[in-house]
Order: structure tokens, then sequence, then C-alpha cells
RNA sequence: UGGCCUAUGGUGUAAUUGGUAACACAGCUGAUUUUGGUUCAGUCGUUCAAGGUUCGAGUCCUUGUAGGCCAACCA
């Protein structure tokens, strides 16, 4: 029945041909393995979609690995902020692990390498190794420390492991090929000396392991059968491929690398070295500012989780060069939203509005649904008055008759309450309109029944009653890039094209039912958009960050002409 | 002047492995609507190029072209 009609990816594809060729559903492992040394960003969840959601489909366990085998810039902040947000994303991991715990293992194969005459320790250098790489090109010369004795090489080894060298003085390498086409295959180094405290070994260790030496000797040891990482790791794979060679036990599965396109996101940047320089420069306030890509980002933007997994989804993998349009995430936001986020009222630019038939200090509370989507959502009751807000864009002296809103002499329904009639306007010496009044029908109220409530009037304004709002702060946010793609231009630098108005702060009148929101908690603004309480909000004081705009046909009108 | 990877509407991804190129977003029309939201209906537009194999090619072959990756004691 419930026969999945869903396409294949690559990756998929590569599995089922796997399954068929002998491996077992058991065999299958996978694994996200994320460099603590920043914060996880919106490419990274399609990457943590694509390795759980793997597991899922195939009942198979994911583990969190944590590649830290670089002391230098790596740090526990990043480990806690990458366990919360892979959580946050609603994934279960199997096991957590880290590659430093397997330093012993890793230490003690490469003593088997030694021995086996296939990594040997270099005295040169990094310059001196470097000058010996060659070029893509041109085939590289080896070095002259190549070809110590084993007993030389164990001896010195064990040294560089005791601490008895410094920095730089000597690395292990691998012996394969200096003139291979590969360039990774030059004699890469798999060990250097560092006189770095670790976040979890501390100071046990003075030499580090390199990536490829690590990576996919880690894969081994957890059994991961298939290691997926994007496609600037190919040419790792020959070397993935020659370590595990050395190594393999044949009786245990042997995992394979295999490679994606990394995504990437229109009118922002997704690399960890300029989303840190985005934060160290100012222009946000931090890894988890509500216009950072990054998934704490979203998360205090007020995107949700199944958001970005549908995100992830829709947009797929594979192996080409690519540029999601954000309209398609802020798509994914406005969908799911639009089904959870109750609806409320609230003003952002103000103008003051008076009813004038309306009985001084009377106060009424009329009944408002809180998700047309949701019945069960249930209703709430919203004071009126005579004396209210409305958007300033929501009036024109005159205007034609494309403009539903309200006008002179025009009439506009307000939102849950009454059919209301412009009858004029008062203006400041600059000509600006400071309050509008008018009349409304008292037999057209919402929900009354009676034939005036069922009168069609083209346009429904939300507005806030005056003396039962309250002030709260709203930062409207924009794109952070104003190009399309900030780092694709080869004569500019990214950061030239930030966005100036990429943040607004404005106080908003909120309607009173609000007042009791929570850090977190999401709602729509009706007409508006989906707005959720920051982090940054105190007892005293909410603060609202806009999460995205409703679609607004009428704003593209506008901008047409 | 090397090696490797990639090329499908504006964007992203599919195509039962050689059998009518489809889905989503974006755009545009219209209907519905007490949110110019939602929903619904319709519409626009696609296989990098040239050859070849074949009854038949997005898929296979050849040659181009374009883009990307590779010379960290980073991952």
């Amino acid at each position: 029945m419930e026969e999945e009609v869903k396409s294949l990816n690559f990756i998929e594809h590569i599995i089922e041909e796997d399954l068929e060729e002998g491996y077992t559903k058991n065999d299958l492992r996978f694994r996200f393995p994320p460099e603590p040394n920043g914060y996880l960003h919106i490419g990274h969840a399609s990457s943590i979609c694509l390795n759980f959601g793997l597991g899922l489909r195939y009942n198979a366990p994911v583990n969190l690995r944590f590649d830290d085998t670089n002391p230098t810039k790596e740090e526990q902040e990043f480990v806690d902020a990458i366990k919360e947000d892979v959580s946050w994303l609603g994934y279960k991991w199997d096991t957590e692990c880290y590659a430093s715990d397997y330093f012993q293992q890793l230490y003690d194969w490469a003593i088997q390498l030694i021995k086996q005459g296939k990594a040997y320790v270099d005295s040169q250098s990094s310059e001196e190794i470097a000058s010996q790489k060659g070029t893509p090109t041109e085939p590289g010369s080896e070095s002259p420390f190549r070809n110590r004795s084993v007993e030389e090489n164990l001896k010195l080894f064990e040294g560089m492991k005791n601490a008895e060298f410094e920095e730089g003085a000597h690395v292990l390498r691998a012996k394969i090929d200096m003139s291979s086409p590969n360039m990774l295959m030059r004699d890469p180094v798999m060990y250097r000396v560092l006189h770095k405290a670790h976040h979890r070994t501390n100071t046990d260790w003075c030499i580090y392991p390199m990536y490829d030496w690590t990576h996919g000797e880690s894969d081994y040891i957890e059994q991961v059968s298939h290691s997926l990482c994007t496609l600037e790791f190919l040419p790792h794979r020959e070397l993935y491929d020659w370590f595990l060679d050395q190594l393999v036990d044949s009786e245990k599965l042997r995992p394979k690398q295999r490679e994606f396109a990394r995504r990437n996101l229109s009118h922002t940047v997704v690399s960890k070295r300029k989303l840190l320089q985005l934060v160290q420069t100012g222009v946000v306030s931090g890894w988890d500012d509500p216009r950072m890509p990054t998934i704490s980002g979203l998360r205090r933007r007020g995107y949700t989780p199944e958001a970005i997994r549908n995100f992830a989804d829709t947009i797929g993998i594979a192996k080409r060069e690519n540029v999601v349009d954000v309209s398609l995430l802020e798509f994914h936001a406005r969908e799911h939203l639009n089904k959870i986020a109750p609806r409320v009222m609230a003003v952002l630019n103000p103008l003051k509005l008076v009813i004038t038939n309306y009985e001084e200090g009377k106060e009424e509370w009329l009944e408002a649904e809180n998700n047309p989507e949701d019945e069960s959502a249930g209703s709430r009751q919203v004071p009126f008055s005579r004396e209210l807000y409305i958007e300033k864009e929501d009036f024109r002296e005159e205007a034609n008759r494309k403009f539903f809103r309200l006008k002179l002499g025009g009439e506009v329904r307000l939102k849950n309450g009454y059919i209301i009639k412009a009858e004029s306007c008062t203006k400041d010496s600059e000509g600006n309109i400071t309050e509008v009044q008018c009349t409304y029908d008292p037999k057209s109220k919402s929900g009354s029944g009676t034939e005036e409530s069922l009168r069609k009037v083209k346009g429904t304004l939300h507005w806030v009653s005056i003396p039962h709002a309250f002030a709260a702060e709203v930062r409207v946010y924009d794109r952070l890039f104003t190009d399309p793609t900030p780092d694709g231009h080869k004569d500019k630098d990214f950061m030239d094209f930030v966005n100036p108005d990429s943040l607004t702060k404005v106080t908003g009148y909120m309607e009173p039912s609000i007042k009791e929101a929570k850090i977190g908690d999401r709602f729509q603004f009706q007409r508006l958009g989906y707005f959720n309480v920051d982090t940054d909000s105190s007892e005293e004081k909410i603060i609202f960050n806009r999460t995205v705009t409703l679609r607004d046909t009428w704003a593209k009108l506008e901008q047409k002409k």
C-alpha cells in the first residue's frame, strides 16, 4: 500500500547495488563526522539529513563522530553546540565517537606500517617537504630520509611521541609514490608534533594524526559501511583506500568513501572560515545571529527542524555544483509555520485610527480564530476600542481600485471586528498623516450573522486597540548579502556584498494575548509574516525576530511600478 | 599545460539503466478567501556542442566546450 514512489539519489543507488551484491542490511552503518572547530551551518544540515536519513531509511545505526585531530583549532564549546544542533534537527545518533578515542590504535597501526617499511620519519622542514612535492603537472622528488632503517624510524617516532622533539622537527610520512599524478599519494604526512593540549586527551599526546590517516581508519574501527563526504575529498579516496589496504582484515567490513557536492545557498556564504569572519568582524552578533545560515542562527530566527529537513529532502543530493535559491528554504519555513503558528495581531508601523461614532471608554472583546489551518487551535478574545493602531501602509488618502486597503470614503473590514469607513484624516506640519478618523457600522460585527456582517468588502486590515496594546521590540531581518553568490566573484570580496540593511529594529504594538509568549514561541503576525520570541527577551521586554514574511503578491505589484 | 570530477527549464532534483523528459521552488493568469496569507485551477520553459552507434540516445562511443577540485605538519 505505502509503496514509495520517491526516486533514489545516487548514494541510495550505490547502497541498493551493494545490497544486491552481498552487503546485508546489518552491514549498513553511517556516520556524521564534524570537526569541532566551528558551528554547523545549513550545508552541514544537508549532510546530517543525508546520513541520518539513510539510517532511518535502512534502519541502520548512525554515529556522531568528532574529527578532533587538530587541537590548535578545536574546542569543547563546538562539540556541545554540534550535539545540540544535531539533536534539535531531530536525529538520534547511535554512538558518540571521537577520533581522539582511536589515538592509541592509530599509533599502533603506524608502528606496524613503519615495521613493514611503509612509513618513515622525515626530518626536514615543512618548506623543504613542500618543495619536494612537485606540482600537479610535475612529479615530486624523494626525501633524503626516505630510506631510513626501520629501527631508526621506530626510535625517532617513539621520540616524537615522548615529547623529545620540538614541533616541526620530525613528521611521520607514508612511503607511497612521489611521482603519483595524485599529489596526495606523494608520501603524505601521517603525524606531526604539536605541543598543545587537546580538549579530550589533554596532554596525553603530543603527536597528532592527520585527517587522511585518521578518517578511513576511524570508519574501519566503527565498521562504517558508507563514508560520505563532499566532493573536494574525491582525490583523497585513493589514499583512503591505500591506508585501508595496509591493515584491513578481510573478515571485517571494509568501509567505502563516496562523495557528493556540498550544497550552496543563495544570498549567503556556507563556509566556516567566512562565517567566522562575519562573527569576528562584528557584522553579526555571533554564530547564532538570526541572519547567520548556521543551524543555531536558523533556530534562533524561528525556523523549525521540520522545515530544514523538508528543505534538505527537496534539494536532494548530487555531484554537480549548485546554488540553491534561498526562496526554497523560505518556502519550507512558511509551509510548516502556516500549519503550526497561532495567528495574532501586531502593528509594526502604527497609524492612529479613531472611530468617531464608537462610544468613548467602551471596550469589547472579540472572538478571534487562532489558526484557520488548524481547528483544534481554538480561539481567543481580543480587545476592541475607539482608538486603534493600523499599519501606515494600509491607509491612503486616495488610491486606485487595485488598492484594497483603507482610503478616504472607502470601506474596509477590521479583522474579527467591524466594517469601517474612512471619513477624514489629520496631518502634521510636514504633511504626514498622523490620524485617521472613521465611522463603523455597529451591525457589521464579525460572526454576528447579521446581514451587515455578511457584507463583502474587499479589504481586511489587522489592528490593535491602543489602550490594550503593549510595545515590543521587533527585529526585522533581510538577507545578509545583496548578491546571490557573494563569494562567487573573482574580483570582489564577499564582505563587499554585506547588506547594510539586513537588520532593522522597530517597536511594534501587540495584542495583549501575546504577553504570555515565551522564548522560542512562534506566531504569525497576521498579514505580516512569521515571528518568534528571541533569546534576548526578558521579563520586562519581549523581543521578536521576523522569521520570514508572508508571501506578498501586493508587494510584488508595488515593486513592478 | 597533468590527473580527476561535473554538465537536464530561471533554481534544485528525477527519469523503471537504451523506449513519450517529470517533480518542487520561482515567475505569470485566474478562482476562492474576514490574512493581497492558505487552498485550487491553469500557464511559461529543459537534456552544453558537433559527430557516431541504434528502429529508437538525456542515458552508450568519439571529439570538443565550459565549470570545479588537486602542490596545508587543516579537515
